[in-house]
DNA sequence: ATCAATCATCGTAATATTGCGATATAACAA
DNA sequence: TTGTTATATCGCAATATTACGATGATTGAT
């Protein structure tokens, strides 16, 4: 029913799932490539750069700031937005966990 | 409008998206693991590891097969399951590389 | 105090996802 | 053939996501 039953499932597989759909949205994908690429932090750019109207990006990086994975601070009438280094580092080391279960154990039959 | 703008962002960043999307459900995230963890391939003993219905399990399945990430083959009255190594292996290179944006690249001023 | 600029939030429409009961399909058994 | 088992598909209800216009809030400038 558009619910998904978390309860039957262990904690890291509710992590995973949370920070893999952080980047379920191709939209995220190119603002988290943007805060990467630019060398000092971005803040309204992101509209014109991904091409989304700005409700629409302010409620993405509303999304990515709540699960820790970037970080905003008021500058002047703007805003500055940048990724959470460390909250990246711990994500990365879950999702490679993940990735990373050997291949080599299990079958190959199908 | 529950639709994402698929067309104006690049090929990378919709599959990086689209892979995410199979990640991102811990229903999904499960029948994986179960699928690295038995030394066997697994048919519907899914249903009873996960603990949703049949025809859940039975669509969260054909998701991950339409990704490419899983394969299965009719084995008698059942099916049966697993990994898709080479595809998997293919994702984890495409994954990996988006999380491992350089950091030090990166400002930190927020 | 007024205005412009920037960003957040509200409200809403369109679409997608999740879950499952009911039912169909396929393979094997007797 | 009939029945049994295992899986897939259909159809639907409930909820979630995406997008954006309109509006509110905050800051700096004049």
């Amino acid at each position: 029913m558009g619910l998904a039953k978390t309860e039957i499932f262990s904690d890291s597989q509710n992590a995973i799932a949370k920070f893999a759909k952080a980047f379920a949205h191709p939209a995220r994908v190119s603002i988290l490539q943007h805060l990467f690429k630019i060398d000092s932090c971005v803040c309204g750019d992101l509209v014109n750069e991904v091409g989304l109207a700005q409700p629409t990006i302010s409620q993405h990086l509303k999304e990515l700031k709540h699960l820790g994975l970037i970080k905003g601070s008021v500058e002047g009438t703007s805003v500055c937005y940048c990724i959470d280094k460390e909250n990246w580092t711990e994500m990365k080391k879950l999702m490679t966990h993940f990735f990373d279960q050997d291949l080599s154990n299990s079958a190959d039959c199908c």
